[in-house]
DNA sequence: CGAATAACCTGATATAAGTCATCTTTCCCG
DNA sequence: CGGGAAAGATGACTTATATCAGGTTATTCG
């Protein structure tokens, strides 16, 4: 699978406005846009691996990618799902140490590559963009600790109730009065995010489906009842 | 119980040299010193609640000081344990957020509070501390995205061998031909940082001491047998 | 197009770990 | 120093959820 690459300036792309590149000024933007590598990507393709040395950032312009970790048994943990205009790899990146994770087209993308030289430098001279940076990846972890702290105490249930409702933020689109989770998930990957088993995952999705709380509509999921959702996760009292 | 002040000047500080302010150059840091607040806390004291505003940020000159979530059916997660030496609360005001944790004092501490302003000015000026406080940043997100995986996918005993290891590596001091670990913790709260229930932690302790992997010595706990307790937390093969 | 493969689903079973109840020991603080 | 509270310990019980096994349906690709 030879990969293809594609171009578009910075200053054109669709999703500019939703990326930390938003606002950026000219001359800062124009050395990222000369120095980037741009790459199609098919289903399965990996944009990178656990234990390797990063060499630069990523940005995504189209597609969804997912980033897990694998532990012993070959059991995944998805930890985040970016989307056009995210950023991907940097943790590793900034903090100059091995990627901790792999990174796996789960739909067809086209992302951006950055050297590293030239996000440092652009990092370095422009304090604005490096203070959206730090607060970027300060706020992430915020949502990890969230995270944390679901997983230790929130039952299977109820933490798969609280990700489809997160899932609903992030890649919902509106639609025939209820919002569609634009994300085309296997139930495999979907346990991989709960942190729970692909049996689980597909009887509790039927218990929600024939209760009315959401619906499937070919492999994606229509939230119905986000209220009633959130009551399964325990976000409102019953 | 009153508030008592104390004042070293951060130069003379015993803990400098293990804190993000090693190395830093002298206006910087005599600016910091300049605006600090330093306070000794009881053990039970809060430092700061979840929910409120930070208005600066924390730097840890003595004692131990736990930093948790609080769940709606009010058990605890224990997201980190500082030490001389850590920053605290730096992550939401980094976010401009809200404090997403509460801190309260484990073992009678000497905490010096440096003022949002100063703390952002020196960050500003100074980006070569800038670079440090992401690094530091980045890497404890990493730690955390193992964390989540830990959490998704091993099993109760496994988890707190693995936490006795960390908790070795972090409060560990050396003697007898073995490593104590240095931190006086219930077992309520070795519960809250593994995420399980206290009574689990209690059978499993007394477990990992009748196989002889450790011992307790008063409120703290003894490694004896590092590696036996790393394939108890599947980290090596058996 | 049709075989191979992956994804999805269902049922039965085992067990890790949570919960509740009770008792003992240790630790404070007046 | 002694009484009360908190921490630690143990046992009995329940249950959520992982695991295994056996199906069906959907996709992929040669």
């Amino acid at each position: 699978m030879a990969k293809v690459e594609f171009n578009i300036g910075c200053t054109l792309c669709e999703h500019l406005k939703d990326s930390l590149f938003q606002g950026m000024n000219p001359e800062d933007l124009s050395r990222i846009n000369n120095h980037k590598t741009c790459i199609q990507y098919k289903k399965g393709q990996n944009i990178f691996y656990e234990g390797t040395r990063p060499t630069g950032m990523y940005c995504m312009n189209g597609g969804k990618v997912k980033v897990y970790k694998n532990n012993m048994q070959g059991k995944e943990f998805i930890v985040y799902i970016a989307k056009p205009g995210d950023f991907l790899g940097y943790r590793a990146l900034l903090s100059e140490e091995f990627y901790q994770a792999t990174a796996t087209v789960l739909e067809d993308a086209k992302i951006c590559f950055i050297p590293k030289e030239s996000f440092f430098e652009v990092l370095q001279k422009n304090p604005v963009f490096m203070k959206k940076v730090v607060q970027a990846v300060c706020h992430e972890m915020g949502i990890m600790e969230e995270k944390l702290a679901e997983l230790a105490h929130k039952s299977v249930r109820e933490r798969l109730a609280a990700n489809l409702l997160m899932l609903k933020e992030s890649y919902g689109v509106e639609g025939e009065g209820s919002v569609l989770i634009d994300l085309a998930l296997s139930r495999e990957d979907l346990a991989s995010i709960v942190g729970t088993a692909t049996e689980t995952v597909i009887r509790l999705l039927s218990e929600f489906k024939s209760d009315g709380l959401i619906s499937f509509e070919g492999k994606k999921i229509r939230v119905l009842e986000p209220k009633k959702l959130a009551k399964q996760a325990d976000l409102i009292l019953a």
